[in-house]
RNA sequence: GGUCGGUUUACCGAGUGGUUAGGUAGCGGUCUGCAAAACCGUUUACGGCGGUUCGAAUCCGCCACCGACCUCCA
């Protein structure tokens, strides 16, 4: 089973057999949020893409350092290189300071990745505490000569690179195309040609996050990060790098240039990259305003949803396609996915209740397999989920007494959910818990209406009993001019 | 304009040169005090036009439409 598993290399455009550069070890880079506003739909993708490999190259038994960082510098608001941080508009705007800002959404993010059931990465480094890394990584691609300083700036030279090496060979671009297609804008003349991009920017005097250094007091460009965190925590060759496909071009392509200039050498074994997330037809972006938050998902609080959406359906509605595929946001779909997810679940309780009859009638020996080639085929979460709903109608079966299932196989059947679902499609049943306060709360609103009843019609004795048993429940209720309100002690 | 990708049944969404993906919805039935759930059955599609083939939704060509990237972006 081990050495089955297939991926997508973006970088040859097929499916390879994946085989670490020094196994048990697997390095994994994935590219994180820029924190300057709330996560969106979009966000979660790549996290729960991701967050599927990680566990399941752990579960293959891996070592497994999976690196996803917080990009907190060094974003310019408008066309390339020029224009203010992104950051740095929020802070203003909200009167606060720039890391303030960071630790704002970070947490946020953070906190819709629990949500979601994504694990944490090993290690989740921000680009602020890396610039001695960055810094490393300039002076040595300027050492090597495929960079240029101009007034304290530092700008990668594409054409030079592309002498020796082939820029552009991630996105299939063609420099003399680039040259051609590339717009001309303002404040550019620093760089000798516009497909340049900085390594390092001398800051204005109104820019707030600099650091000093042997160019200027500046900040780092904004590809640099990524590869000297990789280079830092995963060694100079490394085995998955990860991100959406908005990044493929300019930022990955930029980053192997960079870490290929700077060390002589390609960083990445795998390039793997995740599908968008669409809304009527177009992507889900921040710049287009056109996202829907996690935290609205959840809540349901916003114009273009019909009703909340708990983390769980989220997860599963995202897992429900190849990540290679774009997925579009509809209402009706979500809902399918959140009925689908509920069928899922209630089945795997069904399963524990199933009494065990001597014999099987459902012959349940290749299904194990069935799950690994779906995994091993690309990550095909999809064809996984189809396979598990055909055991769920064979469970339900065995519970309407239609098929039978002994001891044995239903132990192995729970064991099959346990991996597959659980462990690494991070799918967990969440009715109980957070679903049970909600339970609580309409029973309640059952019990107040009868309760109302009963006193409309003036039987005093009953509605006092109702009160005093829920009093020696440990529930205080209050009548009101018109209902109860009610609290637990 | 350049590069790349997509077009699947009511909706979402996999997939293979010839055999039921799966989920949701609909319809009929079983069960059931009612309802719900579950189960069984059912509706059976692959953008258009050509070509290759015994056979193509799956391979090739052309066309149409949609999208992504070429600015920041997950």
């Amino acid at each position: 089973m081990q050495n089955r598993l297939e991926i997508y290399n973006s970088i040859t455009r097929s499916k390879e057999p994946f085989k670490p550069l020094h196994p048990p070890f697997v390095g994994l880079y994935v590219c994180g949020p820029t924190v300057y506003s709330d996560a969106h739909l979009g966000h979660a993708r790549p996290a729960i893409v991701f967050d599927l490999l990680f566990r399941y190259l752990t579960h293959l038994e891996f070592k497994v350092r999976y690196i996803r960082n917080i990009t907190d510098v060094g974003h310019l608001e408008n066309d390339a290189d020029e224009g203010e941080d992104k950051i740095e508009k929020k802070a203003r705007l909200e009167h606060l300071e720039p890391m303030e800002v960071v630790q704002k959404y970070l947490n946020n993010y953070l906190r819709n990745m629990e949500q979601l059931n994504v694990l944490h990465p090993s290690i989740e480094p921000r680009a602020s505490g890396h610039i001695f890394e960055q810094q490393k990584l300039v002076k040595s691609i300027l050492e090597k000569g495929y960079a240029y300083e101009v007034n304290g700036s530092v700008y990668f030279d594409v054409l030079k690179y592309n002498e020796k090496y082939h820029y552009g060979k991630l996105s299939g671009r063609v420099l003399e195309e680039l040259q051609g297609s590339t717009r001309s804008l303002e404040g550019q003349d620093e760089k000798r040609n516009p497909f340049d991009f900085a390594l390092w920017k001398k800051a204005t005097p109104e820019h707030l996050m600099k650091w000093p250094s042997p160019w200027s007091e500046g900040f780092p460009g904004w590809h640099l990060e990524c590869s000297a965190m990789s280079i830092k925590y995963l060694g100079e060759t490394f085995d998955i790098h990860g991100g959406g496909m908005d990044l493929q071009f300019p930022h990955h392509e930029c980053e192997i240039a960079q870490s290929t200039a700077g060390l002589g050498k390609e960083t990445v074994k795998y390039w793997m990259h995740n599908n968008m997330i669409t809304i009527n037809g177009q992507k889900m972006a921040r710049s287009l305003g056109n996202f829907i938050t996690l935290d609205q998902l959840f809540s349901g609080e916003h114009a273009l949803l019909q009703q909340s959406y708990s983390p769980m359906t989220i997860r599963f509605f995202l897992l429900q396609a190849h990540y290679r595929s774009t997925v579009d946001f509809s209402n009706e779909a979500l809902q399918a996915a959140e009925k689908g997810y509920r069928k899922l679940m209630k089945g795997i309780e069904t399963l524990s209740k199933l009494k065990p009859s001597p014999a099987s009638t459902i012959d349940i020996s290749s299904l194990k397999n069935k799950c690994y080639e779906a995994l091993n085929d690309d990550l095909n979460s999809p064809v996984l989920l189809s396979t598990l709903f055909d055991v769920i109608r064979n469970i339900n079966s065995a519970y309407d007494g239609n098929e039978k299932l002994n001891a044995a196989d239903i132990d192995s059947l729970k064991n099959l959910f346990s991996i597959f679902v659980n462990d690494i499609l991070g799918l967990k049943d969440e009715t109980s818990g957070k679903g049970s306060e909600k339970l609580t709360g309409d029973l309640m609103k059952i019990i107040i209406n009868l309760r109302q009843d009963a006193k409309s019609r003036k039987e005093w004795a009953l509605s006092d009993h109702i009160r005093e048993e829920l009093k020696k429940a440990g529930i205080t209720l209050k009548d009101l001019k018109d209902g109860a309100e009610w609290e637990v002690e």
